[in-house]
DNA sequence: CGAGGACTTGATGACGGTCAATCCGTGTGG
DNA sequence: CCACACGGATTGACCGTCATCAAGTCCTCG
């Protein structure tokens, strides 16, 4: 998911410099003020000097192995973890076993809100390669947004963003063909990763077919055929992993009105 | 989707005694506290003294008769609307004219969170029956969020329990087969029914095959089809729009692990 | 270098969509 | 009050799409 499939997200973890003078806490401060996710965390909007009566919430950042497990549906719940580098796969496990994934959280996204609602996690973060996340204590969230109004309202937006987001995945799933479906999940992907800083012309699938297929309700078969297909038209161009988006106009196309609605908080 | 298809709705309404020694404000003033809804609305769990002092929070109710709508899609936002009585469709319009259901909210539920994220309202809001909402300013329910934090705690519940829902939803589609499908809308909208105080054994389809189908990505004859099947099998009655759950463990049986999760707020 | 998983591609069949005819309940107008 | 018209619902026939099964190739990782 990553740009470029090398090791570039350990060079955006080390471009964000650690601010000298601040009480040591045993831990690496953290200043929300020099985060390179700022545009799009939760403190978007804010003005220099409600961030940085902020920035003491985030007490600690958590790196997560690829393959390993942020969180695992039924566990407690006591924080949100906005994604620094790296990617994840949501997804519960049926009774018989089976993988069904929710989406696939970048850079940017925030995990954990499904947990808020019954204080358990729904759901496991796996991650897709290796990782680093901010731990940001609910409680300590709500507690300031009580103080800071800006802050309460982004997180509201954050949140009703993912009720529209999740309305549009249903429609897509109602209403696409499987190549529909293929093309609009790349458009999707692409504008997000956009958005965040990477380009949305080539990028890497750090995902497999089967988890694509289980995301887009379709076999890891038809996932495969249907980039085949986009490749033959010459709308995508595809080695292994790595993607690069050859016609976007008409990727756009292919995908229809139906493109999933960007996010936009 | 009342229950017995009656007028049994109109009563639930005049069950709410209007208090008296409140300041008149030209509207019949409105108070949380008598509210028939008060376990379900936002202010469950909330101890007296601040209920009392959020009731000047509701300055309005609304009545929708059938077919006519609370919102559009496109509105500017101002207040979210929890339901005192009657069903609705929330719907969004296709480009080419054609309708996506994205859910059938019943009384209790809250409607317009999918507009906090834009300011503007993603989805039309139709009633299936003559209904009646509460009008929650959203504005003032933030500001009061700030004051009270069990409100704000409840507040985020509901919206994270939204997101839980849409994702089951997502889930659903993507596993389930045709009469599955059927059988866990008829199991969660007994469910609901049965959480609000209705029979869920008997109840009313206020929406139509066709609706019903896009809610579940399927065609309305397909739907038709498997509720024949269900009855055949003696798993339901329905006489028209008349719905008895004659076998309620096979039902859910049928429906399978996937029984969309129970809204737990 | 070997083993296992991921991916691709082909053949087959089932599920559900589409088209069509019919029935029925509701509401409207003569 | 009845007749008619319209939309909703049911049921059947046919067909397309996608899941499933299968075989084979290619990476990746130990």
């Amino acid at each position: 998911m990553t740009p470029g499939g090398d090791r570039a997200t350990r060079t955006a973890a080390a471009a964000d410099p650690v601010p000298a003078g601040r009480p040591a806490t045993g831990i690496p401060p953290i200043n929300c003020l020099d985060c390179s996710l700022q545009s799009l965390c939760l403190v978007e909007g804010l003005n220099p000097q409600d961030l940085d009566q902020l920035s003491g919430m985030v007490s600690t950042r958590r790196r997560v192995l690829r393959g390993a497990a942020l969180f695992r549906a039924g566990d407690r719940f006591e924080a949100v973890y906005p994604i620094r580098f790296g990617s994840f796969k949501s997804r519960v496990l049926t009774p018989d076993g089976r993988e069904q994934i929710i989406d696939f959280p970048i850079r940017g996204d925030l995990l954990g809100f499904d947990a808020v609602s019954s204080n358990r996690f729904q759901s496991d973060a796996i991650a897709l390669e290796d990782a680093e996340v901010c731990v940001i204590p609910f409680e300590e969230l709500e507690a300031i947004g009580r103080r800071f109004a800006p802050l309460q309202q982004r997180l509201h937006r954050v949140l009703s963003a993912e009720i529209v987001r999740d309305q549009g995945q249903v429609m897509m799933l109602g209403t696409l063909g499987a190549e529909e479906r293929v093309a609009a999940f790349l458009v999707n992907l692409s504008a997000r990763l956009k958005q965040r800083g990477f380009s949305p012309r080539e990028f890497v699938l750090r995902m497999t077919r089967r988890e694509v297929g289980s995301y887009l309700a379709l076999s890891l078969e038809t996932v495969s055929r249907a980039l085949s297909k986009l490749q033959e038209r010459g709308v995508i161009r595809l080695a292994l992993k790595q993607l690069t988006i050859l016609d976007d106009a008409r990727l756009r196309t292919i995908a229809g009105a139906a493109c999933a609605p960007q996010p936009s908080p």
